[in-house]
DNA sequence: ACAAATCGGTTGTTTTTACAACGAAAAGGA
DNA sequence: TCCTTTTCGTTGTAAAAACAACCGATTTGT
């Protein structure tokens, strides 16, 4: 666990707390460390959460199939994201995705209901925490919508622009690359993979952008 | 103000809190109301929150129209739900939607960060409604997936199925009713006003459902 | 009560996508 | 290294959606 704190304190759940704080309260939180190899999955459709997940190693596809194998990927975690806290209130129901480890990776668990009622010991940090919880989950809350923003235009070619002007932005740089490839990509927009495969070349015929594998460049 | 406190107290936000704490709370927490006419914007796109909106009286639209005038309807608010805090946090940038009355409408604005550091006077209750607020926003999240799930079908008739089908789940009946016309539904699911018609009357034809207006029974 | 606007359904045409199938290049494993 | 698998682009066809235009019915405003 100590391994991990330098990472923890980097993530936006514990900015601003100490790392010997951050020591403390995991163990406050009955914080539980977990593995997974690359392909396993770390939460499956269905499953009810209790506990809030941090990934400290690797990368994570928070996915969906459907009755006809159509995969949706709904959003990637990568290292110092939370998971899951929008499913561990009393009244939310089981988790509905599948959360695939992309690559060999590590997380832990925090105990929810710890984290939101104050016990004795480390409280000036844990108003700290909730507020940093309320932030991130803002946050995540915005990429969502965000999100429908791609979702919402109707042809793959607005897709592509909208999704990849807002990777653009969110880089701060004409150049940039994505956590997909090119069937990941297909499946994040919800598009035919060779339809969009299509598109991007087209697009790129017309001078509006180039790429070579995940590495993008808008012009 | 005083009229709306037995509204707040059935609201997610102010759940568990007694009405005399909730009147409390609201000067502590610098509320303001606001009315609006039907049709007048109560944000639009581009504007910097600083305060957490609740609707107590009419409903509103939360939309986004594009370049080309393709509206898109991102979600609804009815009175009690909130809105606009996971625009609070200081790291989020503008407000990305505009905001709509659908009638005659009241608002209260309360300022959040008075809400997430505790105050002297009724700190027992703070803690209380900061967990609310993440069980709202929470709830928020997980209602922008389901959307998400809806979208990422690919056909109008899967996305009409998908959305018809968790309503009714929603309101555990068969028969419900939805809060759209025709052209607002299309606006929400993103598809063609006239194609989507014609594919609920297909649907209704081969026995799927039946509908009058905006009232729907799954068969 | 009347005119205007809104709403919902229908149809035909054009555009776009989904789907299937294939091949070349690259990556990965034994 | 050789073989297998994955990845990505390409093409053609069938299906679906977008678009535009129209009409009748209902609602709204004056």
């Amino acid at each position: 666990m100590k391994n991990y704190i330098s990472i923890l304190k980097r993530t936006s759940l514990f900015s601003g707390v100490a790392e010997d704080d951050i020591l403390s309260m995991l163990s406050c939180l009955g914080a539980r460390l977990s593995s997974y190899k690359k392909g396993e999955y770390v939460f499956c459709q269905g499953e009810h959460l209790r506990d809030i997940t941090v990934l400290v190693e690797g990368s994570l596809h928070i996915q969906n199939d459907d009755y006809w194998g159509n995969r949706s990927i709904l959003s990637t975690i990568s290292v110092g994201e939370m998971l899951g806290e929008a499913y561990v209130a009393p009244e939310s129901g089981a988790f509905p995705n599948d959360v695939i480890a992309m690559e060999d990776s590590v997380v832990i668990f925090l105990d929810v209901h710890r984290m939101l009622t104050t016990c004795s010991s480390a409280c000036r940090f844990h108003a700290m925490v909730v507020q940093n919880m309320f932030f991130t989950i803002s946050e995540k809350n915005r990429r969502l919508v965000q999100k429908l923003g791609h979702m919402s235009k109707r042809t793959t070619r607005e897709k592509l622009i909208s999704y990849l002007s807002e990777e653009a932005k969110r880089c701060k740089s004409q150049s940039f690359s994505i956590p997909f490839n090119r069937q990941q990509l297909a499946d994040f927009l919800s598009v035919d993979r060779s339809a969009m495969s299509n598109e991007l070349c087209k697009m790129r015929d017309e001078g509006l952008l180039e790429f070579e594998k995940n590495q993008f460049k808008l012009l």
